[in-house]
DNA sequence: GCCTATGATAGGCACATGCATACTAATCTG
DNA sequence: CAGATTAGTATGCATGTGCCTATCATAGGC
């Protein structure tokens, strides 16, 4: 019974911090999915909505209510792609990029928070290893 | 739009940790929070279900029919406490440690594989880490 | 010896999930 | 142009989850 699980491990502080995290979303009314959905579209507007949800690993039928649910508080929109009028972009509106800003102010002070402990050549170290098993 | 999440990239991680642990678990007629169990008792046997339950963060009502299953399939044992019979100790029984150490082989090289990009010092460290964060 | 608390168990509720199907509009292929 | 494919959407199903209530046996406090 030497060392521990990876999964475990990981387990325990997802965990830990999705009880962090819930209250803050739910403070500035938004889901976890919400709030992926803003998230990726910072770094990037997607093409469709489809390549949204796999971006995102969310379903693509379930998709559609969190978009209705963001379109409807005006933060993402849904325009149509002129080159084909099947595909539907999404952006986000400039309430979206506040929205998310201010969440992201609330989970940045709470991941400082939970890595308190941590050095910042630690902190390092440990986002780079996580970026690398997370893209493997 | 600097750093990503720690969200984002434990949630990343443990879709591919679950993605290639399923089918290992599976394969050994192990589910999950099964596992679970039985790496909990390998530590150290229940003094009751209530504190098993809350020891692997399980639902206690829920617990009792996952104990059904793995008692019926001759893993772990239900056994009553003579100082308190309102108790039942949980503890594993050989086929239980057998069954888990088979399982941990397949999850070990499993994780061995997903680290194979890893030093043994960027291991060690990663660990070290990633028990702080989960016991914090 | 009563009253309260605790552990094991059963059951239900609301919700989210992955998965599958189906339908429409638009596009592409031959 | 006809047929196959793709994006968006709606919907249903089985499953798993957290949470909450109720019941019963046992313990412990007073």
């Amino acid at each position: 019974m030497q060392r521990e699980d990876l999964g475990s491990l990981f387990g325990r502080i997802i965990r830990r911090l999705i009880a962090a995290e819930k209250p803050l979303l739910d403070g500035h009314g938004l889901s976890m999915w919400g709030y992926g959905v803003l998230t990726h579209l910072a770094k990037q507007s997607a093409a469709n909505q489809l390549a949204l949800a796999t971006a995102i690993g969310y379903d693509k039928s379930r998709l559609i209510a969190l978009l209705d649910d963001l379109e409807q508080d005006g933060l993402v929109l849904r325009e149509p792609d002129p080159a084909d009028r099947r595909n539907r972009r999404v952006r986000l509106t400039p309430a979206g990029k506040a929205r998310l800003a201010a969440v992201r102010a609330d989970i940045r002070a709470m991941e400082d928070d939970l890595l308190a402990g941590f050095t910042a050549a630690e902190r390092r170290s440990l986002t780079r290893m996580l970026t690398r098993l997370a893209n493997g």
